[in-house]
DNA sequence: CCCTCTACGCTCTGTTTCGGACGGTACTAT
DNA sequence: ATAGTACCGTCCGAAACAGAGCGTAGAGGG
């Protein structure tokens, strides 16, 4: 009843029961694993926790196995899907964070020395190229079918930041950002 | 002495201090909240217990002010300068992670209804040129500075991050993913 | 039929982080 | 004096977090 704030994780939970159907925490934990997981990184402990704090709320209902491991499989009530669709419907005037390490380093590197910047981008090249070959591996597997097809806009944001960080890592390690912020130029433009 | 596991916060507070000299928690909140501040978010109670940490670790030294306020002044040891070079000159294989609520709201949006996307893709352009307006202003007034340029580089990546979401909000609005995707592939190929 | 190995599935614990409420203290303008 | 407004700092309960650790099921081998 009383009116409980829900975190983004109690979202990723109604969220991931929501498109799945009926869940246990295991099966969640994965599914956020290859989805969700690679933007936005949840610790599994809160995959097993949350679901129990949002039965106590109401918003999922939980049904144990008889025998066996007596899996908990969560499913969600009518005020669960209604928390959700509210929260979707609501409107969202934060802004992202990021955290990276990277640039933090960039950053303060002043106070160390210019060689690290280049190890530094040699390395940031690395993880964004990987990155951005697991994301078109997705896009592969899963781009032409169309129930996926809702998941994959997602993946088009994803790959779009990959991109721009790529860009800025690999500008800095040719030592031209002035190229990159003429390409910016160039794409802001329409034409 | 022990090998004391230091944070992210850790190393912003010893690099500010390494970039301004020495600070008081107050002078390290204000500066973090006009830099860093805008990619990364770190609580202000953190920057008033974690200079402590560092002092307890020998790693900045602490001064009271006689008399009035009795601030504390943190400045780097030795030991504290070495830690922090230490980190800028170690590798960086961690990957950035993002925390975007507009994200999470759209990966879930099948669960929801197609205008609730529609909302969204307005709030966040929205967002995001308000962004990139405050970054175009910093760039403005300390572009010139030569004694700031060092700090101009991150902005140039939070730029570029900024434009890129921008443009997948934009282009997601109009309805045209495929517009995205011909200019990233014209931008990723040289020339 | 029993054993072992591996993948599965889950829990627990001690630390940090987090947000934000709250409470002082100094200066400024009347 | 006095009120107002920055300025400056602390505290606390609630989440988040990392990761160690442990039971359970089923497969395959002896």
């Amino acid at each position: 009843m009383g009116e409980v704030r829900l975190s983004a994780t109690s979202y990723v939970v109604l969220g991931m029961i929501a498109l799945r159907g009926p869940s246990t925490p295991y099966e969640l934990k994965r599914a956020v694993g290859h989805s969700v997981g690679y933007f936005w990184h949840f610790p599994h402990a809160q995959l097993y926790s949350e679901p129990d704090r949002l039965a106590g709320l109401g918003l999922l209902e939980l049904t144990v196995e008889e025998r066996g491991r007596r899996r908990k499989t969560y499913s969600l009530t009518d005020a669960g899907r209604a928390a959700l669709q509210d929260w979707l419907a609501s409107p969202t005037h934060e802004h992202f964070q990021m955290r990276d390490i990277a640039e933090l380093k960039l950053f303060f590197n002043e106070a160390g020395s210019p060689e690290n910047v280049t190890a530094l981008a040699r390395d940031q090249i690395k993880q964004h190229e990987e990155r951005i070959a697991v994301y078109e591996q997705m896009v592969e597997r899963f781009g032409s079918d169309p129930h996926a097809q809702p998941r994959m806009i997602t993946l088009e944001l994803g790959l779009e930041m990959e991109h721009a960080a790529l860009r800025f890592w690999s500008a800095l390690a040719d030592g031209d950002l002035e190229r990159l912020r003429a390409a910016r130029r160039r794409l802001a433009e329409p034409r």
